[in-house]
DNA sequence: CAAGTTAGTGTACGACCGTTCACCAAGTAT
DNA sequence: ATACTTGGTGAACGGTCGTACACTAACTTG
């Protein structure tokens, strides 16, 4: 038993001989990791939260099924921590974009430097994204729910930001939710464009510079498509 | 078991007293579409089609499950069925778009009508669109990649039906490409919106008018901002 | 009408599933 | 040191699943 944990959880620091005594809290947030873990590895693979088992969550986290209800009720809300934690990521995100846009006073590679801290992110998280992007439209509604409801406070988010520029400081608030909601879209539409075409976590990283590259260049010209657009914008009776 | 049947199966003409002999590809067919409706239905429901299973299709058909695979050699092939009937609707509806704009002069309220039809069209066929929206991002990778692929043809379609504008005349091929791209991805966020509100076929219809018109105008708004870009554009290095 | 083909039946099999429960060992509190 | 709490175990349950196979009723073909 103890060897099929050694076996898939990643090996601590010390030998593996000393009894290495760890508290309960110790104990307890590690196995809640590897299930969380073990969940978003089989995410990574091709498979959807939905056909996600309880029984082979516990077995690659090296637990018995019982044990999983030791740390949540149901697979549900598993689900809604791996929202939590992924949600976590994508403000972590934007944060970045804020202070490296706040970093240069030029904003000239303004959509470039956004769409490279974006695929830079989604390589350097994959499987947080690919858990977005996958129960976004899964068959679970719970998840679902939450999914969508986060994205529209991401959404809401970068509209304030967005209302931060020149440009846009006249518009409406229902003007820039709707140009945030085209940005969030096409951020989407970006990310699941680079899991597709890096096997969706199969082997190290199936994503090849020129169709990493490819990849970049759409999402540019789409984000300078709707930049330009932004000038002559006026808004609707 | 006839009775079972006849329970899931929509009545058909005549008095259910008559023997009523059926050819064999008659016979065939029915239960064909039988099975195709089942899972249709199940699909309007909220699960994703990773989570349908053989036997409950069949069931919901009014059939052994083993029939099935009369039919079907598996689940895998089923979905094909559906991608292609799908892709049928989509079309005819990009067909009917087309159509009617070359019925009126003024392309004034192109957009309008564009959404219209498109918002029509899904409630007509809500069932298939469910589908693709639904397995576009599902767990099952052919379906995926079978689904990307009509999506992407649907798109060039759509590129050429552009290229007609003489705004657009002499946009690269690729430019056109990228920007029917993101006519279709805004489409299929529309397409998501309404069956979202209309929560995914519960009942008869839950889509209020008050929240379809705030999801037409939300797709007007997003489609007029992007044409409002296409005059300032230019092809970059 | 006889022989052949075919759609659908009924049964059975082994595999996996989620959930439960009594039990144990190890960490914690007194 | 003792009693308590807690995370993990192992076995068992009833249920659904996909698939296989022999069989039958009905349509088709000659």
């Amino acid at each position: 038993m103890s060897v099929n944990r050694r076996t898939h959880r990643s090996a601590h620091s010390s030998q593996l001989s000393t009894r290495e005594p760890r508290t309960q809290a110790q104990r307890r947030s590690e196995t809640r990791r590897a299930l969380l873990d073990a969940a978003l590895e089989q995410l990574d693979g091709g498979v959807g939260f939905d056909s996600l088992s309880l029984r082979r969550v516990a077995r690659t986290a090296g637990v018995v099924p019982a044990a999983f209800y030791r740390h949540f009720a149901s697979m549900d809300e598993l689900g809604l921590a791996l929202v939590e934690e992924s949600v976590q990521t994508l403000l972590a995100m934007l944060r970045e974009a804020r202070e490296d846009q706040a970093r240069r006073a030029n904003p000239e590679h303004l959509i470039a430097r956004s769409v490279a801290i974006l695929v830079e992110h989604v390589r350097a998280h994959r499987r947080h994204f690919a858990f977005i992007v996958r129960a976004r439209a899964s068959g679970n509604a719970v998840l679902r729910h939450a999914i969508r409801s986060e994205t529209r406070l991401f959404a809401s988010e970068l509209a304030t930001d967005l209302a931060r520029f020149p440009v846009l400081s006249e518009w409406t608030t229902t003007d820039l939710q709707m140009l945030a909601g085209m940005f969030v879209d096409s951020m989407i539409a970006t990310i699941d464009a680079i899991l597709e075409a890096s096997g969706w976590g199969s082997g190290p990283d199936r994503l090849t510079p020129p169709r990493q590259a490819q990849i970049t260049k759409l999402a540019e010209k789409q984000l300078r498509l709707i930049v330009l657009a932004i000038p002559h914008w006026h808004s609707h009776p």
